[in-house]
DNA sequence: GTCGCCAATTTATTATGATAAATTTTGCCC
DNA sequence: GGGCAAAATTTATCATAATAAATTGGCGAC
C-alpha cells in the first residue's frame, strides 16, 4: 500500500530560494504517518511508545513530543497515560475537522449569503440521496428532533433553542448521508450557522415565519422521503433553502465569527 | 471584538465521566488564540517571543513550544529564526487546509462517485456565480490553461499532463470565486482528483473522449461567461460534469488515497 | 467467591538548562 | 556605496530530572 498522509509543515514555495528544510518535528511526524500507512494501521491501533520513537528516529524527547502534538492537532492520534497507554490512531472526529475548517475561514469574512449559496445546492442533493436508503429508524430520529419546534416559542430562550433544534434537524440529515463528502460539507455549513447562532446573535429577533415554514417544509420532506420520491424531496428542500436564504438575508450581512476550539467546546461571546 | 478561534484539543465527550481536562499546551494555544482575536491581530503580525510567552503564561519552554506547534499545525502561525523572528500570524494557505481535510477523509473510503455527486451541483453554481464578475484578464488565464490540451496527446506522459491541466482549469475557476466557501470546496474536490491522478493511476488508460468533450465544454463555458449569461454557464457546466462523471465511473470504484502532507508537497506512489 | 479499595508500576506531562542552527543586523573594508 | 564578514538575536534541538495521571494487580472485607 502506497498510501501516505498529507504533509502539513511549512510551505516549500517561499519568497527567497530558501529551500524547504522542514524542521525535525515535521519530519518525524511525516515519518510516523508513513509508518502508519505502511503498516496498514487502523483507528484504535497503538503507536510505539515515546522511548521507542526516540530510539527509532534518533530524536530527543521534546522533538518526539512536538511531532506527536502535530499529529494530535491534525486529529490523527490521541494519547492516553497509564500502563498500556500511548498514542492511538483515531478516526478524526467531525467536530475536530469542523474546527480546523472554521479556522481556515477566519480571515475570509464569510457572509450568510455565501453559506446559503452552497446550502441551496447541497441540501437538495442530500435530500435526494437520503431518499434512497433512509428507513423508519432514521425518520423517527428526525421526527423526534422536530417536536422541539412544533409549537410557537413561549420565551425568547425557547426561540433560541428552537433555532438550534431546527439546525440539528439538518445536522442529522447530513449524518445519515452515505456520501462522506456530502455529510461533512452539509454538516460544516450547519456548524457555521450554529456558531453564528451561539456566538453572535443573528437569531435574536423573533421570526415566526422562519419557524413555521421550516417546520412545514421538513414535514413535507419526510413525507416525500418516506414515499421514496427523491425528486420531490429535492424540490421541497430546494424551496426550503430558497425561503430560508431570503429570510436570513435580512438578518445580518457579514458573519463575524471566531476561531473554533479543537476540543469541540464552544465559547460564548 | 469577541471573536474566538475554534478549539481543537481532546474531546470532552469521552466514554467515562473523564472530564475534559485539556493538557497545558492546548490551554496555552487556546489562550494565544484568544490573545490574537482580542488584540485584533491580522496575518503578518508577530506574536510575543518565546521568553515573553513563557512569562505571560507561566509555562515551561517545552509547553510553549508544543502550543506554538499546535498553532503552526493548524496553519495559524509560522515561525522564523533570527533577529526580528518569532511566530507570525498567517492567512491559512489553501493547500494546508486541503491537506487537513484530506486527512479527515482518509478512513472514509471516498469513491469517485461521491466526489462527482458534489461536483455535479457545486461546479454549475460556481460557473453561474463567476459569470457575474469575471473579466478579460481572468478569461485570458483560463484560455492559457486550455492550450495544454487543445490537441491530442502524443505520449502517455502528455496524456497525464493534459489530465492535470484540465483539472487546473477548474482549480482556477474556483480561485476566481467571490464566495470563499465555494472556492474552497470546489478546489478541494479538484485536489482530491489530482491526488488521485498522481498517487494512483486512475487516469492511466487513454481516454480521448474525456479530453475532447472537456475541451469543448470549457470553450462553450467561457463563451457563455463572456456573454454574461449565468444560466447558460450553469447548464453547460452541468452537462460537463454529468459527462465527466459517467466517464470517470468506469475507471475505478474506490479512491484509495493517502494522507496529504501539510507542506504542500506531494508524495509519489 | 466477589466486590471494592489501596498501592505499585507504567506512562505521559511538565520543567530546566545547555548547545546548536539559522538569519538578520551591523560594521568594516575595499 | 557596495559587498563581505562577524556578531547578535532568536528559534530549534537535545539531555536530564522531577511530577502527575492512570491502570493494573493484589489485598482485605463482606
Amino acid at each position: 500500500m502506497s498510501a501516505v498522509f498529507t504533509r502539513l509543515d511549512k510551505s516549500g514555495a517561499d519568497s527567497k530560494s530558501r529551500r524547504a528544510v522542514p524542521n525535525r518535528p515535521s519530519v518525524v511526524s511525516e515519518a510516523i504517518k508513513i509508518m502508519m500507512t505502511d503498516k496498514g494501521m487502523m483507528p484504535g491501533d497503538r503507536l510505539p511508545q515515546e522511548p521507542d520513537l526516540i530510539r527509532a528516529f534518533s530524536a530527543s524527547k521534546g522533538t518526539i513530543r512536538e511531532a506527536l502534538k502535530m499529529l494530535e492537532t491534525q486529529g490523527l492520534i490521541q494519547t492516553r497515560t497509564g500502563p498500556g497507554g500511548g498514542a492511538f490512531i483515531t478516526d478524526i472526529p467531525t467536530d475536530h475537522a469542523n474546527a480546523l475548517m472554521s479556522n481556515y475561514f477566519f480571515f475570509k469574512n464569510l457572509s450568510i449569503g455565501d453559506i446559503y449559496e452552497i446550502r441551496q445546492v447541497l441540501e437538495p442533493e442530500l435530500a435526494a440521496e437520503l431518499t434512497k436508503h433512509l428507513g423508519e429508524k432514521e425518520f423517527a430520529v428526525l421526527e423526534s428532533t422536530m417536536v422541539a419546534y412544533d409549537h410557537p416559542p413561549a420565551t425568547i430562550k425557547e426561540e433560541q433553542r428552537q433555532r438550534i433544534a431546527e439546525l440539528e434537524f439538518h445536522e442529522r440529515l447530513a449524518e445519515f448521508s452515505a456520501n462522506p463528502l456530502l455529510a461533512f460539507m452539509c454538516g460544516f455549513l450547519v456548524s457555521l450557522l450554529k456558531d453564528l447562532a451561539v456566538c453572535r446573535r443573528i437569531y435574536r429577533n423573533p421570526n415566526p415565519e422562519l419557524r413555521e415554514r421550516g417546520y412545514s417544509y421538513q414535514g413535507q420532506l419526510i413525507e416525500a422521503m418516506r414515499a421514496g420520491d427523491p425528486e420531490a424531496a429535492r424540490s421541497i428542500m430546494k424551496a426550503h433553502m430558497v425561503a430560508a436564504r431570503r429570510l436570513m438575508a435580512k438578518q445580518e450581512a457579514i458573519v463575524n465569527r471566531g476561531f473554533l476550539s479543537l476540543n469541540g467546546k464552544k465559547r460564548g461571546a
